[in-house]
DNA sequence: AGTGGATATCGTCATTCTGACGACAACGAA
DNA sequence: TTCGTTGTCGTCAGAATGACGATATCCACT
């Protein structure tokens, strides 16, 4: 019933994994042990298994890679099969659809489909190198001379991460359950490059309707004043709700 | 060097292109003459052929499948091998990658990966129906009842178009090259499904850098007073360029 | 020619939002 | 107690927004 004429693809999954580490964004990278591009550092990803959905295979592809498994709530059916303990203090993380690389030109071995997928995680340490999980790190964003054409993938996922922060509440994805709204102001300095005004994104980001919930809680640890601690308003989707009006970037008010 | 553990997919490509005609948003949609879901409504798309990319198997099945062709400069490589002529009035379209829906539980003949197309053109005529051009036909947003998982593909279209709108200078992909501003607030407005003031818009549409440039013509048919024909500032891309401030939608800003 | 309808464009004004920055609060360290 | 550090609230001028009046310039009709 499918015309013979069609071409069938090997398709894999390639996830753009990144975090705020030391105020600054950093993607999980890890070196390639076999040919093509073997040595060159890459992008976690590999291939869709017959009866895989994508998003599984790009968590079963980043836990066989990166030791990284999927926090219960975000694990999509089956179990991963990698029995690695969960990465430290890595309590839930953000998975979104990237694009899709299209078959011709990207991989010498023949025309090949990448789905890729963009993961926001607040920081965490990996698990320690060993089996599947060969130099899997974090490296400063951006990376150069990736293999394949993850410089491309990478900085497509950069660019959705920085166009995102404006008008939803994404750069949740990169905080803790609860967090402060300076660790919050943090992350959308460390993934635009920019320096914001504390006070001025206090009340922004406090001000905003169906953006942030206070806990009640305060933070113990560190010097100065004790911060409030939020959350995200409970049942907004990071990607899907709408911030109004939007958190600019200020650079480009220049523009 | 592919693992054999990997799998094949075929990989079909579907286009949800959009217009404004009569005030209100329409999707091109074709009736299938083949199983499965023969007869019922669908997105104009097809399987992808070895050696094609993923933009060319989009505009290739859209010209079988329509009649529709690309204009010159958004041909990608290869001719088009239909040679049916172009259709009415219809000088350039945008076309962008929308997202990927995997592999399963979305066709009955087996697991089919579909890359979704968005396009975005002026209002134009269809060519006669005939030859491969069964039944193509602007239908009103929504349509319901699509084949496969069309209708959500269509919602994810639709709402991708929205959001662009506001933050991006998307809207003149369906004017043509010369538009007036009360035809790009008719754009706004069509897709948006709300009324705009045309005073507001008029100031903020001419007073926003980077995105609307005076032709020095003017329109000379219809009634009223002749309105001033502008274009988009050359350079700009309509998916890249961001407008600042953005163009927000004005019900929610009650959200 | 004159009038009225229709559409385009400019202007006004109160309200809100933004960016810059002062002031105070609440902690730990010296 | 004093000081440095960080968090939170206020103030104020300028910009942006929404509502809406006023004017410009066309066509159709008398």
């Amino acid at each position: 019933m499918i015309p013979r004429t069609a071409g069938a693809f090997p398709v894999t999954v390639d996830v753009v994994a990144l975090t705020v580490r030391d105020g600054a964004l950093h993607v999980l990278l890890v070196e390639r042990l076999l040919d093509p591009f073997r040595g060159a550092r890459a992008l976690p990803g590999g291939f869709v298994l017959p009866g895989e959905s994508l998003e599984q295979a790009a968590t079963r592809e980043l836990a066989e890679e990166t030791g990284v498994t999927a926090p219960a709530s975000a694990a999509t059916g089956e179990a991963t099969r990698s029995g690695r303990a969960t990465a430290v203090g890595q309590p839930e993380w953000h998975l979104e659809q990237l694009r899709t690389y299209g078959p011709q030109d990207r991989d010498p071995r023949g025309p090949v489909l990448s789905v890729a997928y963009l993961l926001l995680a607040p920081a965490f340490g990996l698990p320690e190198a060993g089996g599947d999980a060969a130099a899997a790190g974090w490296f400063p964003v951006p990376a150069r001379d990736l293999a394949f054409d993850h410089d491309r993938i990478l900085a497509d996922g950069v660019e959705r991460a920085r166009a995102k922060l404006e008008y939803s509440p994404l750069a949740t994805a990169f905080c803790h359950e609860e967090f402060t709204v300076a660790e919050l102001r943090h992350v959308y300095e460390a993934v635009w490059g920019t320096h914001l005004d504390a006070r001025n994104f206090h009340r922004k980001a406090t001000g905003t309707p169906g953006f942030l919930e206070p806990t009640g809680h305060v933070t113990t640890d560190g010097p100065g004043r004790p911060a409030e601690l939020y959350r995200l308003v409970p049942g907004v989707s990071p990607t899907a709700a709408v911030l109004h009006p939007p958190i600019l970037r200020p650079a480009e008010r220049s523009a």
